[in-house]
RNA sequence: GCGGGUAUGGCGGAAUAGGUAGACGCAACGGACUUAAAAUCCGUCGGCGGCGACGCCGUGCCGGUUCGAGUCCGGCUACCCGCACCA
């Protein structure tokens, strides 16, 4: 008689052997081949582990438990990303600090996780908040100011005007303050900035060469948004100046009817005395001005703009004279701030023309530039162009930069879209950036040898009224010496956004208790690149393109070895609530995964999770599923009722197994979880027919179904393969021969429908088949002509009859 | 508007390279066991028609290629997720 199958027995037995053998510890055996398995590492919220978090989580657990079996040394480490808002914002609420409310959260979330037995390597635990580690997160920023990648500028911020804080842009919801709900206004604030966009083309070129679904490598290309164009200088009429604009389109240039520059762009200061109406455009610049970027957004169907009269350009193509307007539609953050604009050829500029009536002229045929404008670059030759004309468009615009640069009125240009990374933030809660500022010697980094330079202990780390860090009002802290001159300087109140962190982590656990560098070259050369990171699709353009930067800038200064942090990298879908909306509290929707472990234990959870549905797509959750994992694991409990002493496959089992060998180790591989579980299900379902199972199906089984349910399979190989431990046995190998059955039914066709099946030989010849066919279909044969026969081995026989 | 994704039974979802649509699971129904229920085990389970072997229809919609299309091509529709005047 068998014992019942009771997880909340076993799972916390085997978490604790597994923890006191060190089972899954990564080993400093550099000899042995490496695999480096990443999963996102959590933000300790106060809210504990969500159900979302064991799906990406269990899925690379899989692969790493896999990789051990096939002989892998891996490495697949677990960490806190502790600095940040919430917390902050939860210890100003209840008088806690921020520390003490991050230790109680990561204490929470570690054993919330162990409770899910993952093999994490918790030896190799890190912690974002922890000195030892954000002592090289400011080095790594230290390095990035020496290079003259960071810099210190002045930019608007948006301004809570009741909170009196800054606010990320994922803060403000329709312009208002997502937690009071108070008027956002923007706030001119002196801000460290990363040049990211020094490495925007290191980070699209980079994509080519790794493995990265196609959908990230697309998002990233995107959000950085290279566009390959010109820079012109049109004169201004009775002046020597020049007005300099980007155009993807230099090819058009005879087009140019009108030119637009933004409200903000100074030209518009500098010449104010010779615009005619320049109170009107003033107050033009003032409404923009007003606008959120909400209401920009919403009002961008129609579009504005004011003349500025007594001002005219010349068209450095056909020499004429054309207005200058001032719109919003022009940004002074890209290009230069102005455009040459090209009614017939450009949808927003042949809007403009339409409402304001300025003249339309084609230049590139093949449409109807009076009815829409016409952007088709691929077909269409140029006209009205000088010239240019009779030319394609790709040839015209090489011509135009050619002619252009001769002249000196331009040159080819590339921008971006990628914006400098916004790098402080006014809060406590956050990495403190190591620079002083000297009245001499402007900002200095601190000294190496001086990191880390420790977070204070504040009095009080409330949001202060004027803006600055909490960090501020410690005059005790901010007053220090300049290690240039020894003169009296302040220290950078700022903090380092919760990005900084996250940057550079998986560098860490590779040697996470190094007090001479963030990892010695040796764990570096080894480790590194990781080679699977599976993360959600919400870091893609963010902590993905931040991560990569850094790493491609370590790489540039000889840091790490390789110029790509992630071989390849995967996404996994949300997991909805059961009313198919995303689960929060508010919709009352929120499942608790410590419910179902209790209920069900961390096997069903995982086994569950695995097989919900597609991996990289979403699945809603339903407790009716979870019940039908947990059966299927009774069912394997329950295998060793019929548990028979052979030590082989039996003859009818044998292709079945090495058949599930085969469709487990593939889709394991591929992340197609739910059709590996379902091909276990299956063959336990085949024990059942049987009725018995040998000690070989059931030792290979338990191995198959180990990295999803590894607290069961533990359980069974001890209780019957003991005493060595089941996470140390070889991944079970299966022989290509021997998944091929020896007789098949195939399908029969006529004219494409079924009409029937056919069980033959595996490799019956062609024409016994055709002749059995015909026999099987001998009633429908009567009185037609068979036109074409044919025969797909394995799969149909389909007869064309008239 | 642009970019990406998705669409298959009552439900979640399967279908390598075009080749028996609906694997596996849930729910439902029937049977066995039980005094009974739960649990468990066995079975049925896309729709319409027929007592029946069987026939017709069926993978969001319209059209095409093919002996054969969920899968390929052209044209739509709906929903989801990003970005949002990037010249």
């Amino acid at each position: 008689m068998i014992t019942a199958y009771e997880p909340q027995k076993i799972e916390p037995k085997w978490q604790k052997i597994w923890n006191d053998e060190k089972a899954f510890a990564a080993t400093n055996d550099y000899s042995k081949p490496k695999y480096y398995a990443l999963v996102e590492f959590p933000y300790p919220s106060g809210q504990g582990l969500h159900v979302g978090h064991p799906r990406p989580y269990t899925a690379l657990d899989i692969v790493a438990r896999k990789r051990r079996m096939e002989g892998y040394n891996v490495l697949y480490p677990m960490g806190w990303d502790a600095f940040g808002l919430p917390t902050e914002n939860y210890a100003i609420k209840n008088h806690i600090h921020p520390r003490i409310v991050t230790e109680r959260n990561v204490a929470h979330f570690k054993n919330q996780l162990q409770s899910l037995g993952y093999s994490f390597d918790w030896d190799r635990e890190i912690n974002t908040t922890d000195p030892n580690y954000y002592h090289w997160t400011q080095w790594i920023f230290l390095k990035l100011f020496k290079t003259g990648l960071a810099y210190k500028t002045e930019m608007p911020i948006n301004w809570c005007t009741s909170c009196k804080v800054g606010l990320a842009n994922e803060e403000v919801v329709n312009g208002k303050c997502e937690r009071c709900g108070s008027d956002v206004i923007r706030r001119m604030q002196t801000q460290w900035m990363l040049k990211i966009t020094a490495y925007a083309d290191k980070l699209i070129d980079g994509l080519d060469s790794v493995d990265y679904i196609e959908r990230v490598k697309v998002s990233q290309k995107n959000w950085i948004g290279r566009s390959t164009g010109a820079e012109v200088d049109f004169s201004l009429e009775d002046s020597e100046d020049k007005l300099r604009i980007y155009t993807t389109r230099p090819d058009t240039i005879f087009g140019a009817t009108y030119m637009v520059v933004s409200p903000e762009h100074p030209f518009i200061e500098k010449y104010a005395d010779r615009i005619e109406n320049m109170d009107e455009v003033r107050a033009y610049r003032e409404a923009a001005a007003k606008k959120s970027d909400f209401e920009r957004s919403e009002l961008a169907k129609e579009k504005t703009g004011v003349e500025l009269k007594g001002l005219h350009a010349i068209n450095p193509a056909t020499g004429k004279p054309i207005p200058i307007w001032t719109s919003d539609y022009v940004l002074m953050s890209y290009g230069t701030g102005a455009i040459m604009a090209v009614p017939a050829h450009d949808e927003r500029d042949w809007e403009f023309a339409k409402k304001f009536a300025l003249p339309i002229i084609e230049v590139v045929a093949g449409g109807n530039v009076q009815e829409a404008a016409f952007t088709d670059v691929a077909s269409g030759k140029m006209v009205n162009s000088g010239f240019l004309n009779g030319l394609e468009v790709a040839d015209a615009k090489k011509t135009i930069i050619d002619w252009l640069t001769e002249k000196g009125l331009g040159q080819a240009k590339v921008n971006f879209k990628l914006r400098d990374w916004v790098f402080s933030r006014q809060r406590y809660w956050g990495e403190p950036i190591p620079i002083v500022k000297c009245e001499k010697c402007g900002y200095v980094p601190l000294p190496e040898e001086e990191l880390p330079l420790l977070l204070p202990d504040v009095e009080s780390y409330m949001p202060t009224d004027n803006g600055e860090s909490p960090l501020a009002a410690m005059t005790d802290w901010v007053n220090t010496t300049c290690p240039c001159c020894g003169g009296p300087a302040k220290r950078e109140t700022d903090t380092m956004p919760q990005w900084a962190g996250s940057s550079w982590y998986f560098l860490r656990y590779t040697d996470p208790l190094n007090d001479k560098a963030l990892a010695s070259p040796e764990a570096l050369k080894y480790w590194m690149p990781v080679d699977w990171y599976n993360g959600g699709m919400e870091h893609t353009t963010l902590h993905l393109l931040y991560s990569r930067f850094w790493h491609k800038f370590l790489y540039d200064i000889g840091v790490v070895p390789c110029p790509e942090p992630y071989q390849k990298r995967t996404s996994h879908g949300m997991i909805l609530g059961e009313n198919g909306e995303k689960m929060s509290k508010s919709r009352g929707n929120v499942v608790n995964p410590d419910d179902i472990v209790r209920e069900f234990g961390a096997d069903t959870l995982r086994t569950y999770e695995m097989f919900i549905g597609a991996f990289e797509l979403a699945a809603a959750w339903s407790t009716e599923g979870v019940k039908g994992c947990r059966k299927f694991l009774e069912r394997v409990w329950k295998l060793q009722d019929m548990l028979t002493d052979e030590d082989s496959y039996s003859a009818a089992m044998e292709t079945r197994m090495h058949q599930t060998i085969k469709k487990v180790s593939g889709d394991f591989e591929s992340l197609k979880f739910n059709t590996a579980i379902a091909a276990m299900m299956s063959l336990v379902n085949d024990f059942y027919r049987a009725g018995k199972v040998t000690r070989a199906e059931f030792s290979t089984l338990l191995i198959l179904l180990n990295p999803v349910a590894p607290h069961m399979t533990e359980e069974l190989w001890a209780l019957y393969f003991g005493p060595s431990r089941i996470y140390q046995q070889s991944w079970p190998q299966y022989d290509e021969a021997k998944t091929v059955e020896q007789t098949v039914e195939i399908a029969l066709q006529m004219n494409g429908k079924m009409r029937g099946t056919l069980v033959i030989e595996k490799d019956a010849p062609k024409d016994e088949v055709l002749a059995k066919a015909k026999e099987a279909l001998a009633a429908r044969l009567d009185g037609v002509t068979i036109l074409k026969e044919i025969y797909i081995p394995g799969r149909i026989v389909n007869l064309v009859v008239r």
